[in-house]
DNA sequence: AATGATAACAACCGCCAACGT
DNA sequence: AACGTTGGCGGTTGTTATCAT
């Protein structure tokens, strides 16, 4: 292939490379693309698609968002069990942890235990006055002392709105130039357009 | 009602291992 | 055997939404 390692970071100077948050026709692009033609190598596959984009981050917002068996929001309280047993098992590796949660992305499990639980866990260690021993523990591989986690989660506030898309209606809503949809919307959408 | 602080999430970056040529 | 490319992983950052004052 005509490759320069440019691996992510697009600084290749005659084409260009957009950046940020997926608007909804690139969402289409790429789900109608590999719905026709199949996961492929990513580069050439964001250009075969016409996609401005690298193919690192064209595989990114397919794994993590678009494929049609991902599950997104509300974790359930044995999800979060068998993520944090699983967690103190392995550590950080998210990925292997993401194998055994059927749906969910390693990037999601990995945001969810840095939101909600490294904060709870933090706190409960400060309570225990052992924050200065174990500061960022979590990171590096073992919890060997997870106090009694599930109570401490239970029921804290950010668990209210632990799923920002409910807030949006039903239907997709279109904001300016940024648009928010449910892949339900975005699938059938794509199955309308067939190609 | 306005402002600031905090939480949650999406996406990017850099590194590394695997694979192909 | 060496080099280049790609994919995958984990860490980090930026943006937006929500809550509290």
């Amino acid at each position: 292939m005509d490759k320069k390692p440019e691996d992510g970071n697009g600084k290749s100077q005659d084409v260009e490379v957009r950046k940020g948050p997926w608007t909804m026709e690139e969402d289409l692009i790429l789900i109608n693309y590999i719905a026709n033609h199949g996961e492929g190598v990513w580069n050439s596959l964001a250009k075969a698609a016409g996609l401005k984009r690298t193919g690192k981050s064209c595989r990114l917002r397919w794994l993590n968002y678009l494929r049609p068996d991902v599950r997104r929001g509300n974790i359930t309280p044995e999800e979060q069990l068998l993520i944090m047993e699983l967690h103190s098992k392995w550590g950080n590796r998210w990925s292997k942890i993401a194998k055994h949660l059927p749906g969910r992305t390693d990037n999601e499990i990995k945001n969810f235990w840095r939101t909600r639980i490294q904060k709870h866990i933090k706190q409960a260690e400060a309570f225990s006055g052992q924050s200065s021993e174990m500061n960022d523990q979590a990171s590096t591989s073992q919890m060997s002392s997870m106090p009694e986690p599930m109570e401490t989660y239970d029921s804290p506030p950010s668990f209210q709105t632990n799923n920002n898309m409910e807030a949006f209606p039903a239907n997709l809503v279109v904001e300016s130039n940024e648009a928010y949809w449910n892949m339900d919307d975005l699938w059938s959408m794509q199955l309308l357009n067939g190609d």
